[in-house]
This record gives C-alpha cells, structure tokens and sequence, in this order.
DNA sequence: TTGTGTTTTATTGCCTCC
DNA sequence: GGAGGCAATAAAACACAA
C-alpha cells in the first residue's frame, strides 16, 4: 500500500490473504521480520484450504477473533487495509502545494508528508491522480476553445457558401439577360455566324471577360489565350464541371478577376498588374479552395 | 433502504531516465 | 537495475434519486 512491493503483494493476493494482513505483511516486512513474515505466509489457508476454513476470509476462529480485536481498535481500522480518504485539510494543504508545482520532489514529499501526517507513497500517489485529473480537465478545455474555433469557422462557410449562391444566381441573370439582348440585335442586325443564336454560358463568360478587356482599353492577348486554352481543354481548373455549369470556385474568380479589372482600369493601372491579378487567380487553385462547396470545413479530433 | 453513477485512493504493469 | 512517471484499472467511499 505504501511502499512499492509490487511482486510480494500480487503473491498476496494469489494467496487470498485479505488486505488487513496485506497490510500487516508490510508492517512487518517494514521492521524487516521476513522471517516471522514467510511464517505468516505460509500459514495462511491456502485457497483449498480456505473452503474448508471458517471465518471471514476462510481463517481459524482465533486468527479471526484476532483480526477482529484489531479492527475494533483505531490501529486495526488503520491497519485493516480499507481506503480511507483524506481529511478536508489534508487535501487543501495537498491541492495548495500541488498548484505551486505540480511535480514532487523527493524532499518535498517527505516534508509534505511529514506535515500532514501521511506515508510519502500516499502523498506521491495522490500527486500522480491529482496530475491525472488535471489532465483530464485540461482536454476538455482543449477541447472546447477548439470546438468554438471550428464553430465559428462553419458559421464563416455557412455565410460565405450562401454569398456564393446569391453571386450564382446573379450571374445566371445576367447571361439570360445578355442573351435576349443578343437575340434581339441578331434579329435586327445581319447575321454574323450560322452557329447559334444564343451562345453557351462558357461563351459568354469568355465575351463579357473580353468586353471588360476592351472597356479597361488593354490588350492583353496573353489572358484571353490562356482562358480559352483552358476552357477548350474542358479542365476544372477554370470551373467548369460536366454539366457545363459554372463551378462556385471560378464564380468567386471571376468576380474577384471583374472587380479587380475595374478597380484597375478606374486608377489607371494597366498591363503588368493586371497579368499579375489574372495570373493568381486563375493559375492557383488555393485562391478558393479554402471556402470551395465541395470541400466543407472539417476537423479531425 | 437500495441501486447506480461518480469520485477518490491505491495497485499494477510498462516505459524512460540516470 | 532502481526510481519515478503514466495509463489503465480496481475497489472503497460518497452522492443521490427513486
């Protein structure tokens, strides 16, 4: 119990010797009576013979009588190997040490020990459940401030992805918009090309992109050969999926690339800038992907 | 009073460090 | 190889509802 005897208590308990004799075992192993101990030992009713014993534990009435002398005395509850729990003060004066250092040294324990009247195993055990505890608590915490983190980081998602949908919309708008537009002038106009009417979403997006390129008045035909290199390679690198409809993570490029040219074309910067812009958006799949729908944020506990 | 869940004390086996 | 730490576990003590 107090002392560190692994093998000889197991061998106890094997033997079915019950706690209190566990306990007298140390005592007197403690003043060092190995002698009279392995008499004791061997005494004990073996586990066949415990069955034909009586008492308790399966011991002779006097051996019993004995134990129970013991048990009604002060050192015989101390001794009859039942957990006691430690007194209210002793506990404070241990919880006040342990938040000064949450280790034990040697020293310590003994003084420790010496102070609160304990075995210095007991002060060292209730450290390592005590440390134990704190352990325990602590993953808790851990747990909870990542548990808000990864909350407001779905609550982020959740409004970006509804932001992502509105943008969608918007823009399925618009291109039905520019169609009927497109349809009317053909109507009117001479016909330029026997294809069709109205043009797919892809072709319109590639037009509006080379409308913004004529309004902001550059001539960048290094962009418009990248995108329609990418787009007549049918990749997702530009957003389309199979259905030929626009992925959320090019929309978010898309407009990030319109505004940008905008905003560029409004303070007058030109070219270079602007290959730069084109260039980190449409050739870094990172720049979306964060917040892409496909990908919902997760986190591995 | 009793059944049941929780907390506390203690043990055991394994591992690391010196 | 011994000392000490830790995880897992046992078991006693305690709390509390029914």
């Amino acid at each position: 119990m107090f002392e560190r005897s692994h093998k000889t208590e197991k061998d106890l308990k094997q033997q079915q010797i019950p706690p209190c004799l566990g306990f007298l075992f140390r005592i007197m192993k403690s003043f060092g009576s190995s002698e009279s101990l392995g008499a004791l030992v061997s005494n004990f009713p073996s586990k066949e013979e415990g069955k034909l014993a009586k008492g308790k534990y399966g011991y002779s009435k006097e051996f019993q009588a004995m134990l129970d002398s013991l048990e009604q005395e002060d050192i015989g509850e101390e001794m009859s190997g039942k957990k006691r729990r430690l007194s209210s003060e002793q506990v404070k004066a241990l919880e006040r040490s342990f938040e000064v250092e949450n280790k034990l040294e040697p020293e310590r324990k003994v003084k420790l020990a010496e102070e609160l009247g304990l075995q210095p195993r007991q002060v060292a055990i209730w450290f390592q459940n005590r440390r134990a505890r704190w352990k325990t608590k602590q993953l808790e915490r851990d747990y909870s401030v990542l548990k808000a983190d990864y909350d407001g980081l779905k609550h982020n998602y959740d409004s970006l992805e509804r932001q992502n949908k509105a943008l969608a919309e918007k823009l399925s708008q618009l291109k039905a918009k520019l169609c009927t537009e497109g349809a009317e002038s053909n109507g009117s106009a001479k016909e330029e090309s026997p294809i069709s009417t109205c043009k797919s979403s892809e072709n319109i997006e590639v037009d509006l992109f080379k409308n913004l390129k004529t309004k902001d008045g550059s001539s960048d035909s290094d962009s418009n050969e990248v995108l329609m290199k990418e787009e007549s390679n049918g990749n997702s690198s530009l957003g389309y999926n199979n259905n030929n409809s626009i992925s959320s993570n090019s929309m978010v490029n898309w407009f990030q690339l319109s505004e940008s040219r905008s905003l560029a074309a409004g303070k007058g910067f030109q070219g270079q800038l602007v290959r730069m812009e084109e260039q980190s958006l449409f050739t870094t799949d990172e720049s979306c992907n964060f917040f892409s729908v496909d990908q919902a944020p997760s986190l591995h506990w």
